[in-house]
DNA sequence: AAGCTGTGCAACCGCATTGGT
DNA sequence: GACCAATGCGGTTGCACAGCT
C-alpha cells in the first residue's frame, strides 16, 4: 500500500515541545472553525504553524482539546482501565473512550508507568491478567505469554463484537464467562441456576457497564458471590500486596484444578481456567446444542433480559468459538 | 553543590486502516 | 481491484524534574 510521505520529515518543520504561541494559535484556528478542523494535512498553512499536520492533531487531542480532564486518575477510573485492558488488551482507543475526557495516550502512559508495575508488584501478569508463577512475582519480568482461557473468551468476544465496544456487548460477554465458568465447575443444576440467576440479575441491575464495574458494593458482591468477569484482585485495589498474599494462600491450599466444588467464592480466573478446561475438551459434535440442553431447566424460570440461544446469534458464535479453541 | 538515577509524560515515528478515485 | 492520500493508533523516545548519594 502506498504511503505518502509524512510532513513530518520536511526540514523546515519544527519538532519537540509546543510554545504557549503555537498552542494558541492552534487552538484559535480551530476555534475560528467551529471546532471543527477538515484537513489536518492543510491546517500548518492555514492557520501559520510551522508544524507537521499530525503534530498539530496530537497537540490538539492529547492536550489542547477543551474536553480534556486533567489530574490524577480515581481508584474508580484505575479499576475501570484494568478492568477494560482484560477485556481488550493494548487497545488504548478504545478504552480511552470508556473513560470521559481522558486521552489514549495519556491512559497508556498511566498503565505503563503506574497500573502495570503495580500489578507486577502484586504478581499480577499485566498482560494475560494471571497469576504470574511464583518465582517471577519479585522481578516482574517476563510474562508467560500464554494466552489463556479467559483472553481467548474474550478475544472471542471482541470478535464477535467485530472490534466494537458497546455496554451491552460487553454485559454480555461477562455473562457468558459466567456461563462458561457454570459448565466448567462440578457445580449442581441448582447451583448452576443460582449463579446465572445472579450474575443475570446483576447485569439486569446497572445502568451500564461503568457503574457495574464502579461501584464498590458491587465490586464486593463479584468476591463473595458471583463469579463475574473482573479479574479477582479487582476487588480492591489499594490492598493489593495484601490480597496478593492471600491469593498465593488459597493458591497453595486449594485442590487441584477440577476437584473443587465449591460454587462461588473463588477467584474468576481460577474457574475460568477450569471452564475452559472443561470446555476444551469437549468433543461432542454440538457444543451449543449441548450448551442449549444445559439451560433448559432454567428457560421455566422467570430471569427476563437473558436471551435465548434461538435468537441470539451471538451466543452462538461465541460459544462455537470458545468450543473450537 | 554537583552528579547520578529513576520517573512521568509529551511528543514522535512508522505501520495499519480507511476513504476516495 | 489498484492506487493514493489522509488519518488513526500503538510503541517508543527523549526531556524535564525530583529524589538520592
Amino acid at each position: 500500500m502506498g504511503r505518502s510521505p509524512c510532513c513530518c520529515h520536511d526540514a523546515g518543520v519544527k519538532k519537540g515541545p509546543w510554545t504557549e504561541e503555537e498552542d494558541k494559535a492552534l487552538v484559535e484556528y480551530i476555534q475560528r472553525r467551529g471546532g471543527h478542523v477538515g484537513s489536518w494535512r492543510g491546517l500548518p498553512k492555514a492557520s501559520g504553524l510551522n508544524r507537521c499536520g499530525k503534530s498539530c492533531r496530537l497537540r490538539w487531542t492529547n492536550y489542547l482539546r477543551p474536553d480534556i480532564k486533567r489530574g490524577n486518575f480515581t481508584d474508580d477510573e484505575e479499576r475501570l482501565i484494568i478492568s477494560l485492558h482484560a477485556a481488550l488488551g493494548n487497545k488504548w482507543s478504545t478504552i480511552a473512550t470508556q473513560l470521559e475526557g481522558r486521552t489514549d495516550n495519556e491512559i497508556k502512559n498511566y498503565w505503563n508507568t503506574h497500573i502495570r508495575k503495580k500489578l507486577l508488584r502484586m504478581g499480577v501478569d499485566p498482560v494475560t491478567h494471571q497469576q504470574l508463577p511464583p518465582d517471577h512475582i519479585i522481578d516482574g519480568a517476563s510474562p508467560s505469554g500464554t494466552l489463556l482461557p479467559e483472553s481467548l473468551l474474550w478475544a472471542a468476544a471482541a470478535a464477535a463484537l467485530g472490534g466494537g465496544l458497546d455496554t451491552g456487548a460487553i454485559m454480555q460477554a461477562q455473562l457468558l464467562q459466567q456461563l462458561l465458568h457454570a459448565i466448567g465447575s462440578n457445580n449442581t443444576t441448582t447451583n448452576l441456576i443460582a449463579n446465572l440467576a445472579a450474575s443475570n440479575a446483576m447485569l439486569n441491575s446497572g445502568g451500564g457497564i461503568v457503574p457495574n464495574l464502579l461501584l464498590q458494593d458491587q465490586m464486593n458482591m463479584l468476591s463473595t458471590g458471583a463469579n463475574y468477569l473482573q479479574p479477582s484482585y479487582l476487588g480492591n485495589i489499594s490492598s493489593f500486596p495484601e490480597q496478593n498474599m492471600v491469593h498465593q494462600q488459597q493458591l497453595i491450599s486449594s485442590p487441584a484444578p477440577g476437584t473443587s466444588s465449591s460454587a462461588g467464592a473463588e477467584p474468576a480466573d481460577q474457574h475460568c481456567d477450569t471452564a475452559a478446561a472443561s470446555v476444551s475438551h469437549a468433543a461432542s459434535p454440538a457444543p451449543v446444542e449441548e450448551f442449549a440442553g444445559l439451560l433448559e431447566p432454567m428457560m421455566e424460570m422467570e430471569m427476563p433480559g437473558l436471551c435465548s440461544l434461538e435468537s441470539d446469534s451471538f451466543w452462538k458464535d461465541i460459544l462455537g468459538d470458545s468450543y473450537r479453541f
